[in-house]
DNA sequence: CGGCTCACTTGATCTACGTCAAGGATGGAT
DNA sequence: ATCCATCCTTGACGTAGATCAAGTGAGCCG
C-alpha cells in the first residue's frame, strides 16, 4: 500500500481502525466527536523524516499503517534506535514542545494525528484520556528498560533473537498462529536498521542471522521473510525465559 | 544518617522536604491534606531489597534521602541497572500491580509512600496529579532512551564520563557550584554497581576511572570522592555536546 | 596488635565483535 | 539487455573490553 504524501480522507475516530490500542480506545461517543474535530490523517513515504530531533512538535498521534523508528544520533554519526513504532503505537509528548529524537518512516506510513494544543485541552477535561496516556507511557518505559538489558548485557546472538521474538509477537496479526505453531513474518527493517537497534554493526547482524539459520532456529526466504519453527527455542536463544518485553 | 528500618514520624506533605519535584509539588492545601491521610514514611538499610521483581506493589512514593537502584537480572545472573533513584525521584506504577524489576537500596534510604489504592482514587479525581505523573513518566522515558544510546553506542570511557556527569549534575545540591567552577561530589555507587549500570565489568570501570584520573579529567580522593575541575571537558569525554540526559 | 573482609587496582591473556575489503543478489531505470 | 544502486553476505584481521589472577589498602573486630 503506497500513499502519496499529504492529507487524505479516512474514516473518523468513531470507526478508527486502530481503536483497540490507541488513545481513543475507551472514549465515549461524544468524546470521539471531539477527537474527530481535531484529527487529521497524514502519510509519509519510506525514508522520510517525520520529525527532526529538536523540532517543535505540533501534533500527537498514532501509527495507522507502516513502520517508523525513533533514533538518536551523536555528532560523529553513531546512531542508536530507541524505539520502533508499529501500527497502533502512539507518538508524541503531551505537555512537551520539542522532540528529543528523530522519527523516521522506514516504510510508507499513515499517521492519525491530533493537533497538540486542543488535544492537551481535551486531556485536561477528560481524565481517562490522561490515564490512557499514562498507561501507554508506562508501557513504553517498561519496553525501554527491557531493551536496556538487551543492549547492556546480551551477546550479539541473543540480541538478534530478542529482536526477532519482539517482531514476531508484534506481528501477531499475520498467519495462522496456533499457539506453538510456526511464526511467519516479514522483517520490517534492513540489516543496518537492526544493527542500529541492537548496538551492533550490520556485518555482525548478517553473520548472526546466518548462524541462526544454519542452526535451524529460523528459516529465511529471501532476506526479509522469516519463519520461526519453534518460538520457545527462539526465546531460549534470546536468553528470555520470561515472555520477553515488547518494545512499544 | 542512619535510620532504623520501620515506620517513623516525619513532617507531613504540607512541609514535605521534597515537594519541589515530587507528586505533590503543585497541590492545593486541601489536596495535601488528602495526601497526608494516606501517607507514611518507611526506611530501609543499605543493601536491602525494597521491592522484588514480580512482587505485588501496594504503594507508590518518592525517595526522601538515600539512593536506590532499579535492576533487571537474567536467569544466569547477568544484571543490568535500568534506573537510579535519587532523592525526590518517584517509584511506582499507578494502575499496575507487579513490579518489573528489583528496587534495591544502595545506601540507607528513607521513602515517602502513599498507599496505592487510595492514591489511584485520588489521581482519578485530581487531574493535575495525573498530569504530574505523566510528566514524570515522560522524563523517565527520555532518560531511559538517552541511556540506550550510552549502552548501545558509547565506549567504556564515554560511558564512565556519562555516568559521572549525570551524578555530578544531579548532586547539584552540594558545594559552591559557580557555573564553570569545579564540581565535587561523592559517588553513591560501588565500582560493581557502576559496571551494572554501564553494561561493563568492574575491572573495566576501575581501569577507566584510573585513566580519567591520569588524564586530569577527574581527581579522586579515596575511591568515591570525585572532583571535576572542568565539567565541559567531562561532557566532551562523554561524547555529549548536548547538555546530556539526566537519568531519573 | 594481627587477622579478616570488602572494595578496589593492576597485569596478562583471551575473545567477541568491529573494521576493512571483496563479492553476490535483486530490482528499477534506460 | 545492461547498467546501476541497494542491500546483503562472507572472509581476514585488529582491538576494546572480558576474563582470570594477584595484589593493595582501609575499616573492623577480636
Amino acid at each position: 500500500m503506497t500513499i502519496a504524501t499529504g492529507q487524505t480522507h479516512l474514516p473518523s475516530c468513531t470507526d478508527c481502525p486502530i481503536r483497540h490500542r490507541a488513545v481513543c480506545a475507551r472514549c465515549e461517543p461524544d468524546e470521539l466527536q471531539t477527537l474527530d474535530a481535531i484529527k487529521y490523517y497524514r502519510s509519509f513515504e519510506a525514508g522520510q523524516t517525520i520529525i527532526w530531533s529538536g523540532d517543535k512538535m505540533d501534533f500527537v498521534g498514532s501509527v495507522v499503517s507502516g513502520i517508523a523508528t525513533l533514533t538518536q544520533t551523536m555528532e560523529d554519526g553513531r546512531t542508536q534506535m530507541v524505539g520502533l513504532l508499529l501500527p497502533s503505537d502512539f507518538v508524541g509528548r503531551p505537555g512537551r514542545d520539542g522532540a528529543p529524537y528523530d522519527v523516521v518512516a522506514t516504510t510508507d506510513i499513515m499517521m492519525c494525528c491530533f493537533r497538540k494544543k486542543p488535544f492537551e485541552q481535551l486531556m485536561m477535561t477528560t481524565p481517562h484520556i490522561a490515564h490512557r496516556l499514562l498507561e501507554m507511557t508506562l508501557d513504553e518505559l517498561d519496553a525501554a528498560r527491557e531493551w536496556m538489558l538487551v543492549l547492556g548485557r546480551k551477546t550479539a546472538r541473543e540480541k538478534i533473537a530478542s529482536l526477532l521474538s519482539i517482531v514476531a509477537r508484534r506481528d501477531a496479526s499475520l498467519d495462522a498462529r496456533r499457539p506453538g505453531g510456526p511464526m511467519i513474518f516479514d522483517l520490517p527493517l534492513t540489516r543496518e536498521a537492526m544493527a542500529d537497534y541492537l548496538g551492533l554493526t550490520l556485518e555482525t547482524v548478517s553473520r548472526q542471522m546466518s548462524a541462526l539459520k544454519r542452526d535451524g532456529v529460523i528459516r529465511l526466504e529471501g532476506k526479509r521473510h522469516v519463519t520461526v519453527p519453534d518460538m520457545g527455542r527462539l526465546m531460549e536463544e534470546a536468553g528470555d525465559d520470561s515472555d520477553g518485553g515488547c518494545l512499544a
